[in-house]
DNA sequence: TATGAGATCAACT
DNA sequence: GTTGATCTCATAC
């Protein structure tokens, strides 16, 4: 699959699709394991407003990456989605660690494995991703984007962490993945 | 195990 | 002046 057609679609085929993509900076990362879609018109997503300074790579060409701090400590990665300039994007909420995971050890500051990705603070942190990330692509140095091929089960739930359109289920889960975060595994009855 | 507070800042109103 | 697409640690059960 070509990078074009990764990212073609609504969020809501981008979103599942990444799960199984490996995505890595400078060779440190892992696989893709949940993620959360943010539909144009979407009164939870940064780009419901407009088009800002902050959020411009939302409205940039598919796949691009929109990097903004959260809470004043941590930064969160998304990837920009078609239609082009609707700033609709996909939140990378945890990745299962496969590269790099001493790199990764270091800048999280602990060997638990099960906590060095599982949330989009941390996945930022452990693959060193800051502001200067914000706008590029994840297929162009230092990043990269793997296809393992496989299209893996997976579950939707709530987003974690928003107050408008909570209900909504936007969360797209590996099944059984013990490397997502804390929220729910399972779709609530 | 569960819950709550504090950290810390850029963008937005 | 307000507000987060969060995480960690401390304290309570």
């Amino acid at each position: 699959m070509t990078v074009e057609e990764v990212f073609s679609g609504s969020v809501h085929d981008v979103a599942p699709r990444l799960l199984g993509y490996t995505l890595l900076r400078d060779g440190v990362g892992g696989r893709i394991v949940e993620v959360e879609a943010y539909a144009p018109d979407d009164p939870a997503s940064h780009s419901f407003r407009g088009r800002t300074n902050r959020n411009g790579a939302m409205f940039a060409q598919p796949g691009t990456l929109y990097v903004y701090r959260s809470y004043g400590i941590h930064w969160c990665v998304n990837v920009a989605c078609e239609p082009e300039g609707t700033g609709a994007a996909v939140l990378i909420r945890a990745l299962e660690p496969t590269h790099g995971v001493a790199a990764m050890e270091a800048r999280r500051g602990t060997s638990n494995l099960r906590a060095l990705c599982s949330g989009p603070g941390k996945v930022a942190q452990a693959l060193g991703v800051s502001a200067d990330d914000d706008g590029r692509l994840p297929w162009v140095k230092p990043f990269a984007l793997l296809d393992s091929g496989e299209r893996l089960p997976y579950l939707t739930t709530p987003r974690v962490g928003i107050t408008k359109a909570a209900d909504l289920p936007w969360r797209y889960v590996v099944r059984g993945s013990v490397w997502t975060s804390a929220g729910p595994r399972r779709a609530s009855p």
